[in-house]
DNA sequence: CGAGTATTTGATGCAGTTCAACGCTCGTGG
DNA sequence: CCACGAGCGTTGAACTGCATCAAATACTCG
């Protein structure tokens, strides 16, 4: 059963910018569909041209990119109300790989309507092109802290990045969320190897500041968690839904 | 003297994507004037938003972020045919500060009328969202070889970035380029200590594979470079001007 | 119950940081 | 016209955070 835009719960969201009557009808005529996939499975690979975009309605996912040498950088972490493929969309092909981690619903768009979608609101496009320059932000923030932070500290960041995404994300509960990612993945996100991770993530765990264990990322003493980061990930202004 | 968008020297370059006569058109009325800044000028500042976004006309600089310990990572190079400021148009402020390296001539946009040109342009709205697309594929891509690459293979994927760009706009002869740019200046790219840059960059010197000294980036041998990065940085796309 | 995957822990070594000092060039002012 | 300081590059020495190697301990699943 597929969704009507108007009924998107993710539009009554907080943290989700709000837009017109007249931008929902024309976002309704983009969407070309709906997709549930399982976990693992692989949404976009870097090189090709998917003749898909999506946003995500539900689930978990992580973009990533391969090195010659085989070892893989992290690129961010996906969360519901992300726009995936943009790249495809306007550029030769993707230039990174998105996987899902948990199962997931998406919307579903045709690369080749994009430029109907512009044609058709500037708005919309404005909002596209927002998404855009967020992804940039995210991206650069993280890249920021990989390349000046100690390993203690870029575990600690990208633990509040997480938490805080996943609140408004509403996965959130008690302090804590669930989270599907293996270690492996933060210590490929974060520059990492897994042993110095895994001994970042048992320290913050016995100082009582944070947990990721058993699938569950929790929070206990926040101000303590942004001190080890040595400063907060900046708070994300309203994400525009397309 | 303001050039007419006619008569843009960068359109005619290699490297830049072509548009149509009217879409020139529509971007001439988007044009507000021109700018020359002498070097070290501050562009756009981190946590300010700007009336204005900028294109690089000529003239080279540096997009840097700074962290509340006081350590700066710079986010990328600047180099004519870069858009500027696209996240003071669209967000509520700059996340990263740009400077000016050398002097620059800039072509000036109001923020205020991007809405109009997205407006007046379907075309034109995806060139500026392919430019934003295309600086998170940069930032991606660098963050990618700060997290996984060994310092030396840092160093030399960067030269051969700065390299590959500077070629592209029309900045090497015989092999080498002008730069304005420190040691420090890659090192907080790359995410190394000064020190550490200093003797990777010696010993590409003296394996006759490359240099940086005195203002001059040269590549002697290209093919050991790319073997000593791990790889090669992706070819550009052609990029789209705004 | 055995195989495969994820997490944990200990031990060892080195790549890269930090500290420190020196040289060069250039601009400024006495 | 020389002295001085500031900025940048270079080099040496010592320390250490993190990678790497290795192995044990869970868990899950067929």
């Amino acid at each position: 059963m597929i969704t009507d835009c108007r009924d998107c719960p993710l539009r009554r969201r907080p943290g989700f910018a709000t837009f017109s009557r007249e931008d929902l009808e024309v976002t309704r005529r983009f969407k070309a569909g709906e997709m549930t996939v399982e976990p693992g499975t692989a949404l976009l690979d870097e090189g090709t041209k998917s003749p898909q975009m999506f946003t995500v309605l539900s689930g978990l996912g992580l973009r990533s990119k391969l090195l010659p040498n085989g070892r893989r950088q992290v690129i961010s972490f996906v969360f519901p109300g992300d726009f995936l493929g943009l790249q495809s969309g306007l550029m030769d092909a993707m230039k990174h790989s998105v996987a899902s981690s948990t199962r997931m619903r998406l919307c579903v768009f045709e690369r080749a309507e994009i430029g109907r979608l512009f044609a058709a609101s500037a708005s919309r496009a404005l909002d596209v092109t927002w998404t855009a320059a967020a992804e940039e932000h995210l991206v650069a923030e993280a890249m920021t802290q990989i390349g000046q932070a100690a390993g203690r500290a870029r575990i600690a960041w990208a633990m509040i990045r997480l938490y805080r995404r996943g609140e408004i994300a509403g996965l959130v509960e008690n302090g804590a969320m669930e989270i599907p990612w293996r270690q492996q993945d933060l210590a490929d996100a974060m520059g990492l190897s897994l042993v110095h991770t895994n001994k970042s993530l048992a320290s913050l765990r016995g100082a009582q500041i944070a947990s990721w264990a058993d699938g569950r990322l929790r929070v206990d003493d926040m101000g303590a968690l942004i001190r080890v980061a040595g400063g907060e990930p900046e708070a994300p202004e309203p994400r525009a839904l397309i």
